[in-house]
DNA sequence: TAAATAACAAACTAGTTGGTCTGTCAAACC
DNA sequence: GGTTTGACAGACCAACTAGTTTGTTATTTA
């Protein structure tokens, strides 16, 4: 089976979930038409309705097979090797900041405009998402548990509290951004997450 | 004209803004329905569109007419008396948290919601949310600049930027419980977010 | 008090939307 | 090489949705 092959459908199931991943960036899970889909695909419904049983499925494979996989990768797993949270972290933001562009600024975090919308309105989409997030604070919280046990993060802070508040001041600037449409605001908080950062440090 | 005569043209409006405005902070403005509305205020589409002339319309008015000065008046207004920001910025996320209950944590900030969702779909919102961040923004700034002006605030910071920082950290906390249906998350930032507001204390 | 107008009621419409159904063709299988 | 099955194509449908239109009644105004 090539991969030029007229029928391909692994990548035919990788193009929709490609295709709604970003209409959903964009426009929300609500505003996402399966039309829309089929118009940026090229495919019709019967293609559609082969791979996914419904609006609902597609939205939630979307959560387990693109975003989830897309927010360890890039903002998780990297924790993992952090052994000086503070430097790293900086680290980490300041290339983050480098790589992002006006658009992203713009259309925000997928997993909190995900998060923002459909955590009232649909349970199977939270327990998915919440999932996301707590993969996430634990990898945090473990950094700094790790940086204190060598001596480089101040033993009277919280590292389960600061994991928490951490990606709350992060995912809320982004989010500030979205309106604002330059980046200054992003820089002016992005400056004062560094301070407070940097004051972890023992 | 009493309240109790049959045609309230005012009243009408209002009922029909107020509804709008819960439907929203529920559903968004996606997903705001104006059959939802009239069912709920036992209207028709006679009266809902005597009173506006299309959901956008409904849309903007509920944020002019109803977010803005909920906005304004409880979070906006408060800072203009601040004289001591360290203090009293704690004292009035204390009074915040306690009036805050399980629903309203699990439905989060209203300016906010609309932010995230509306800000890359339609610029008439944009713009209108953007102009409400940036008078909260503009009164913490003054906030700290008086503060820093009586001796209070440390002169090294940056009051502009601590601004940004703050309200979007707050707003990062708030979206952070969206997900998670317990409010542990909410006091485990909140701690952290007490400490670096007590760490801008000259 | 009569005319004008504002404030509705409610049936109707045109376009949209998620989803179904039947059929076709390519590719794996025996 | 014939058969089965997976991978689609595309017409179709019922429910929904914002918005229109026409009519009616309460309220104001001359």
């Amino acid at each position: 089976m090539s991969a030029t092959a007229l029928r391909n459908p692994d990548l035919t199931r990788q193009r929709i979930l490609d295709v709604a991943f970003e209409e959903i960036l964009l426009k929300g899970y609500q505003g996402l038409r399966v039309d829309q889909v089929l118009k940026m695909t090229a495919l019709t419904k019967g293609a559609f309705y082969h791979h996914f049983s419904s609006k609902q499925a597609l939205g939630h494979a979307v959560i387990d097979e693109v975003l989830k996989p897309w927010i360890l990768d890039k903002w998780v797993e990297p924790l993992k090797q952090f052994n000086d949270p503070v430097k790293d972290l900086i680290e980490m933001l300041t290339v983050a900041r480098e790589e992002i562009n006006m658009t992203e600024l713009h259309t925000g975090c997928p997993l909190n405009n995900l998060t923002q919308e459909m955590s009232p309105l649909d349970e199977s989409f939270r327990v998915r998402i919440t999932a996301i997030w707590q993969l996430w604070h634990d990898a945090l919280t473990a950094a700094f548990e790790r940086g204190q046990a060598n001596g480089l993060i101040r033993q009277d802070v919280n590292p389960n509290n600061v994991a928490r508040f951490l990606i709350a001041a992060m995912e809320g600037i982004i989010g500030q951004c979205k309106c604002y449409m330059n980046d200054t605001a992003f820089d002016e908080a992005g400056a004062c997450l560094k301070d407070y950062i940097e004051s972890l440090s023992a």
